[in-house]
DNA sequence: GCCAACGTTGGC
DNA sequence: GCCAACGTTGGC
């Protein structure tokens, strides 16, 4: 079993959302080494990181897991979509998603300031400058180092 | 809203 | 295959 961190701008889609919903494809990731980690590293299990950015404040909200492997994203084939892709056809798909389901939310979300003051994640890539993938692997000691400060 | 960091595109 | 230009991400 593998552990992640997958990011969502809260505006966009939440970890409430995703409580609401119980589970969703995790459409419009536009980046190839997030799609190969979902495409290949990925199995149904997987415990994920729901991850809120550009948020108030922006940390880990709550804990998901991978409930299917990946298929194509269907986005990519809608025109309308504003993830479109053109290069893209139904026999030959640029863009897969996983599909996830709702595990807990944290009593209150594990802030980027909180996370910082544990010397002990001070290597989780979502701290690393720069650190713009939207889907990271995480270490299962970081992960359940998470998971206890959330309360789960 | 700013801007640093990063990924992608396309001309050559 | 290089690399400048451009677009996006995401913290602040």
């Amino acid at each position: 079993m593998k552990y992640w961190l997958m990011k969502s701008e809260p505006d966009v889609y939440s970890i409430t959302d995703l409580k609401k919903n119980s589970t969703t494809w995790w459409e419009g990731v536009r980046n190839y080494q997030a799609r190969n980690f979902m495409t290949k590293d990925m199995s149904p299990g997987d415990l994920v990181l729901f991850y809120h950015s550009n948020a108030e404040p922006s940390g880990v909200a709550g804990i998901a897991k991978v409930s299917k492997s990946a298929e194509p994203d269907q986005t990519q084939f809608d025109k309308k979509s504003e993830y479109f892709e053109a290069k893209a056809s139904v026999d030959k798909p640029r863009w897969y998603c996983v599909q996830i389901e709702y595990v807990g939310t944290f009593k209150k979300t594990v802030s980027l300031a909180d996370l910082k003051q544990q010397k002990d994640l001070k290597d989780l890539p979502v701290l690393q400058k720069g650190s713009r993938l939207s889907v990271q692997p995480v270490t299962k000691t970081h992960f359940e180092i998470i998971k206890t400060l959330g309360g789960l």
